[in-house]
DNA sequence: ATGAAAGCGCTAACAA
DNA sequence: TTGTTAGCGCTTTCAT
């Protein structure tokens, strides 16, 4: 059907390792490159990947395993990725596991069947247990946004816990001492971290924590109307609430219209993620921005990193560490990047006391 | 390096035949297939797919072009697909093309030389250029949303031309007689769909289309927040505005605020998709809603036919056509979906009038 | 039911 | 520089 290498050799009189290093950057007469040429044309030839990846023992192909592909988080750094992955002729397979970790453990043996030449994963199962079988291959697996014990390998995290404190101690700043949190799953690994930032800043404070104005959410939105309801009903001296996640903050949203709370005067907000949506809330939400765009970048750039070694042209750039990505290595030479967050600040924290403008 | 079906052939003395046998389906003897499974077990053998897919010439793997992956009906879309096409064990390799119709066709052609089984596009050349080398290939070709007049192929559409009527006769039904809209750009298909709704209803009502009242916006939020500052500005007397796709609608709830102006007794909004979104707003949107996830079964289901053909589980659900789906096929045997769409109703509609409930 | 062998389209080692 | 050939891991006749 599709024309081979071995039609474009028939048709030029070559023979097929002479098509082959035309293909492969080798020298080639260039009277017969000019016959290679047309004949591609004429024939319409595409190189068959998958052919040489039997032989090659390498498909360019990334596997990429998410909890949700419409967290608005995963989905801006699977777009990084992917722009940044074509560019070096790998595609992308990405993978939905519905936040589910069995169909996480089957993603991860689906791409391993399509023997992707490597992983990119934001973990469900925090043990790490679907990617063992993947680690064996040698293949390298990088990790986003959660860390796992057992599993050494790269990772691209963002520094949750100083997110957290930078949106609590805006609200102590601004005179709040009731400060309620929607949280994430508290096996989460993101979740957890951004609960410790907001002991941390109370205990800065010396404010003492209450129970009742923690809600541990399950990161939808769904869950973000619930996570403001049940605050709003537990807790009437309550003067401000810190969603952990884009989803449960547009549920937060969506709770504090239905309920016909007026913000930033009877309620305080402090969302996170997606500075679109931040803006078309009345007022202005304020909250905290996490450099998906970046976390992209460096993803791509480690992957290809360890795929092409100190062939990937970006290798110099390795060197270069912006102010805010702290990166390390672990002993067994792995990379750990934590990237910093930033504070977008709108109308919807009231300032209670003589506070700063 | 990984486990073939040599080894497992060694292991258990039996020859390469009998393995391949028993991974597709074929007669193998009790005593066998144990021993198989054993050795499989053992070795951690997992089907290499890109040795399987060089000999059986069918990757498994399905192209998607879009044209923007943050655009939520595609993102939507996507994620319906992928879940049913994995299912089936189809990988999905998803480009966004950034609505880029020199990337779209390199984007397609990334996918030919991965020789994927099979393309699902939301076409941003409306000549459909960037297709025709695949349509060569005798694979099967879907399109989402957009019809191209040079490319016989199965399309799933959307009944846009209703719809923007829908919202349109709503407006007029509740008083409005000076109505906006923040259309698409006018080579994109939907973009002309939406438009001609607009304009029948207008005719349907017999008001004249003023053009002061059309904003040709380029379906982003920044387009939607530019589209409602210029109507405004052009129209002292318009009541309502209606907005053709999800992004320019947060675009001009962006603007909205950002104007300072009230809704709905300042100005009465109609929007499109995204009903979380809508919900978020204050008061909550009224709008035209999408059925992406029908679309998504609808794509994945008919590209598994062609696929498969018969021997898909599928095969008989072809024939229950649900009322809100419209389905024929064109002389060359492909077939034209066109879904309806749905208004759900909010509060950002002011009833100016004497009018219904 | 099972085995032997050819071949999918490519790369790479070797020879010329 | 170019041609010949083996083989990547699998499926698929064709024998047995």
């Amino acid at each position: 059907m599709a024309a081979t290498m071995k039609d474009i050799a028939r048709r030029t009189g070559l023979g097929l390792a002479t098509i082959s290093s035309y293909f492969n950057g080798g020298n080639v007469r260039e009277k017969n490159r000019k016959k290679i040429e047309e004949a591609i044309e004429e024939l319409h030839y595409e190189v068959n990947e998958v052919a040489r990846g039997l032989k090659t023992n390498a498909t360019k192909t990334i596997g990429v395993v998410i909890p949700e592909l419409d967290m608005i988080f995963c989905t801006e750094i699977i777009i990084g990725m992917e722009d940044i992955l074509r560019n070096h002729g790998y595609a992308t397979i990405v993978c939905d596991c519905r936040t589910d970790k069995l169909l996480e453990k089957e993603a991860v043996e689906f791409l391993m069947r399509k023997r992707v030449d490597g992983i990119i994963n934001m973990p469900v199962d925090s043990a790490g247990n679907h990617l063992k079988a993947f680690q064996r291959t040698g293949k390298p697996i990088i990790l986003i946004d959660r860390m796992i014990q057992d599993i050494s390998c790269d990772c691209v995290l963002v520094d949750n816990e100083q997110a957290a404190m930078d949106a609590v101690e805006l609200l102590f700043a601004n005179g709040h001492r009731s400060i309620g949190i929607i949280g994430g799953p508290s096996d989460v690994f993101t979740a957890q971290e951004r609960m410790a930032g907001y002991f941390k800043a109370h205990q800065k404070h010396g404010v003492a924590v209450e129970n009742a104005l923690i809600y541990h959410g399950d990161y939808t939105i769904q869950g973000g109307v619930r996570g403001i309801e049940e605050l709003v009903k537990r807790n009437p001296q309550m003067t401000a609430v810190f969603v952990t996640n884009y989803e449960m903050t547009m549920g937060a949203v969506i709770g504090v219209n239905e309920l016909g709370i007026h913000l930033p005067d009877e309620l305080s907000l402090i969302g996170f993620d997606n500075l679109q949506f931040a803006r078309a809330c009345n007022p202005k939400l304020t909250l905290v921005s996490q450099p998906t765009d970046r976390i992209a970048k460096e993803v791509a750039r480690i992957m290809l990193d360890r795929l092409e070694g100190s062939r990937s042209d970006e290798q110099q750039e390795s060197g270069n560490v912006p102010g805010n990505i702290r990166r390390h290595r672990t002993s067994d030479g792995h990379i750990i990047e934590k990237l910093q967050t930033e504070m977008i600040l709108g109308k919807s924290v009231a300032c209670l006391a003589k506070c700063m403008p």
